[in-house]
DNA sequence: AATGAATGAGAATTCATTCAT
DNA sequence: TATGAATGAATTCTCATTCAT
């Protein structure tokens, strides 16, 4: 009866995808079926097969949206060169507290289904989410080449810090293990910054 | 042949626990079966059943017994009024990262499968996870008092800060993101506490 | 080819009961297997688990589908003004002999497995099944009150004396202590009410 | 050490025998398991398999145990050439309601677990069960022959009748369907002669 | 594009029984 | 006699995926 159009089809992907979203965060990857996707999302179960070839690949595609967002945008604050190292670094931080302040549930999804999940997908997106730990460690080695920062740690040893740092008090805001109030967020970017540029150590 | 009096079968459960650590390490905890430990244990099925109530309680016993040795560790560290805070926080770099030098299997199925596994294992053991961030947390507020640390971020901030950079190097051990040869985990205790204490801008 | 529209779909279902009434009467409920009733059926394993929660609610279908109908039964002679109370119990015993005679394997099934399965469905299925004591009882306590009936005996138990001679009629036939040629189901219609009604005194 | 002389070892199979009586009336033959036997018995469960080679055997044990004296109940009634036939179902009736009265669970496991059980224990004592049945229908036929009862209905069925209406009166106790107040007892045993004796219809 | 009936592989768990001590 | 560690067979149920309509 009813045809779609092109664009109507596009939008019951997106709503597949954004019920995913719902359901992973509420219910975890692996203890969600297939089913409570499309009920959330409205749609008979057959038609999530229709637009992606497994329940995996709803997950990729949730990700790999996400991360390449998250990659652009680090590539670009790099490519600012009015941008010191430290201010770099923040505006990462930023990107990343913002994107959990916009959309919680898909941040936690990613987090916790992904980047955490070293067993499963955290290990099929290996390359991919290094590649955001060998960008953050460019910014380091170039600041350590000018100066701006000290040599004392290697580049890729401190961008596993900075990302673990912010990553684990994401997980922290997830878990109730943290405050998550609307300033939380803020004094978040600024104390990750603190932490991991200026240390711990009193002046 | 099989000898049966309690102290061997406490040997039993001992080789079926150390089984399951090469196992859970080699071939994760949701990916492996029952019988893969006991095959590899060398012992019959149903005996893990006998010492164990389910698979999951034989990562709950290996995941304890070497947390419980952690927050030991950390009591022990902040125990001792002769060491500066960054010296306690250094102390217990030291012993995690001795702990994955010693048994890195063991040390990978803790991280991997419970501590980072935020929707199964972690929220189960969250509590107990959570008691080694505030022990950390109560090491930065004493030193934040008497002036060591500089008061700019919170304590439970900062030992989640401090947690997760050790986590995701090990991490990064554990997947080859970082060499992880025997002089850089030496390099590591510092590196830590140098980039956490110190912070990564120059002096 | 299989097809799948919902008439057909409906016809699965009934499939599946039908050869679990095969099965478990050939077998026991405890002894066979699910895919003995999907082999019986000629349908896949997990299409019992798609029209049905477990192997226990396959039972419990086949019980109360068939239990419904006897109530039914009863309450229909029971209300019938133009019997005597000696006729209406006439009617519910000929209403169980024949129910057995046009199908003996469900008949077996449902005293087999359930109401004489005091320990595992039947204690499940107890208010049901009372249902069917109280409805006889009814019919007895107004025999009484008219004077059809003596009231030498209290209606309950009648109820339960009469229930349950015809059960164990019927497993005399199920395990072959009764002789249950054709002539025999007609010939035990009336002995039950003969000895439950008449007594086996001399007049 | 302590040694045990053949008196002390028979106490203790006895022990486990009535443990095992509590066991199944309380949970059931199939739902209980060996170990909580031996636990109510409070010897180790290995020892039951001393005593029993299987947990089947001891539920055989106890049923026979007790069959055999039923048996002999009907036989030494049978033999007493002094009592009519209705005399003769009531000392029968009698008796089983009296080792109701004495030992509740014992009959419950009798009854629920094996005369009841037509698909496990019931099918394998089938021949000793309608041992009984035999009997009485003897008293029945005899008492058709000399002219005490009518010949109305065959003495097979009669006393599956009998026995039947029995059964069910005790299993309307052991599952609160009848009121079981040890008045009503005595009750019941005149109740069963009455009702299959005198019948239900008015004099 | 959309539906949901049909498929079937896969794994944890239980517990009666054995047997070394 | 007595113990309880050790064995391993046996079966339910889940759910991602396919595919006829």
């Amino acid at each position: 009866m009813a045809t779609r159009n092109p664009r109507q089809a596009a939008e019951k992907r997106r709503q597949i995808l954004d019920a995913a979203v719902v359901v992973f965060a509420r219910q975890g990857f692996h203890t969600c079926r297939v089913s409570d996707i499309a009920d959330e999302a409205g749609v008979a179960y057959g038609l999530v097969y229709h637009y992606f070839r497994s329940k995996d690949e709803v997950l990729d595609t949730l990700f790999l949206e996400r991360w390449d967002v998250l990659l652009a945008a680090i590539r670009e604050v790099d490519a600012d060169a009015s941008l010191a190292a430290r201010d770099k670094l923040r505006a990462i931080a930023s990107f990343i507290v913002e994107s959990y302040r916009h959309d919680p549930d898909l941040m936690k999804v990613i987090i916790v289904e992904v980047t955490r999940a070293a067993n499963s997908f955290g290990r099929r997106h290996l390359a991919k989410i290094r590649e955001a730990y060998d960008l953050i460690a460019e910014i380091v080695a170039k600041a350590q080449a000018s100066g701006e920062f000290s040599g004392a740690v290697t580049p890729a040893f401190a961008a596993l810090a900075f990302y673990g740092a912010i990553e684990q008090v994401l997980t922290g805001w997830i878990f109730d293990l943290l405050p998550g109030a609307p300033e939380d967020y803020d004094q978040a970017k600024d104390f990750v910054v603190e932490t991991i540029c200026g240390g711990l150590d009193a002046a």
